[in-house]
DNA sequence: CTTGCAGCTACAGCGACTGTAGATGTTACG
DNA sequence: CGTAACATCTACAGTCGCTGTAGCTGCAAG
């Protein structure tokens, strides 16, 4: 018999993963998926495990886990026996950094609204949006420079003082 | 006169601002700084008001602006009649942006955490953690397919079927 | 006069793709 | 069977926002 149910060209293991098809290259040049056997006109050719191994890998991507750690969750995926803390060490690890990122956003929200909610809409010249930048500007590197700023330094374009 | 007072070397820019010497070269390679006057052997010097703007762009920078919203900010920074509509309105977006990020990365966190909770820490044939990632690939995508994926799929090394 | 750091230009590299050009393969229709 | 339209092939450039490097030259101190 030797059917092949499932070989599919790398156009519809696009469709049918989610992964655009210059991804899929992509990820088998970077050795996340083997090189699929290729047809009789050197296309490549991708059975339901390609496929489920695509499916995994995007999942994983959209989870934010880098590259290399998507390739390590592969490779313990088909090592059934080994135990599965180093897993949970990287899914761990990728959930410290997600909050991580969670609360620098969160604090960066705030910010902005802070600044959305000063504006008084008028010009720019009284604008709080530009003057948070601004000010900021001149204090937020307080710890790095010791001159202390005055308050009529211009934003605009440099223009230079003669010599 | 012609006291030229704060004209300093891109080093002691960089340490006023808090950007380093190779982004403040870039930065002005991309525009968002102005080309300073050079000294006679031919080095950059800098003056308040390149400091003042790199410590704005740092600023705006931290906030998460994309480099094209930050020249649009210092843009609108040096018309003092302009309305400030402007700004609110890309401060706006990029709160919305931040949002979005935010609300993605929580439901991010959510998965990991339960993936997490799930993980028996045993082998890796019962893990959790893997299970969902390959679970969650052969359910993620039935939007894109019809075909309903075999739960026998394999997530390893593709070992290619025979013709 | 030498030492050593700071600055100069120009370019390669990161991560994770995306998009393109130009050649070939495959398929549908007449 | 021809042809048109589309899919796929390889190879490489571009994206974003830098960072780091190599191989120079400038400059202040001892």
């Amino acid at each position: 018999m030797s059917i092949t149910i499932g070989e599919v060209t790398i156009g519809e293991a696009a469709r049918l993963s989610g992964v655009k098809v210059n991804t899929i290259r992509f990820y088998e040049d970077r050795g996340l998926l083997p090189a699929p056997p290729r047809s009789d006109g050197n296309q490549r050719l991708y059975g339901d495990d390609h496929v489920a191994r695509l499916r995994f890998i995007r999942h994983a991507r959209d989870l934010g886990f880098p590259l290399p750690e998507v390739a390590e969750l592969l490779d313990l995926a088909h090592r059934p026996e080994a135990p599965c803390d180093a897993a949970d060490a990287i899914a761990r690890r990728q959930l410290a950094e997600v909050q991580r990122r969670i609360s620098q956003l969160q604090s960066l929200a705030g910010e902005l609204e802070r600044m959305i909610g000063f504006c008084a809409h008028d010009r720019v010249a009284t604008c709080r949006i530009l003057e948070t930048l601004a000010d900021h500007a001149l204090c937020a590197t307080d710890h790095h420079a010791g001159r202390d700023a005055t308050s009529d330094v211009a934003i605009g374009t440099a223009s230079h003082a003669g010599p």
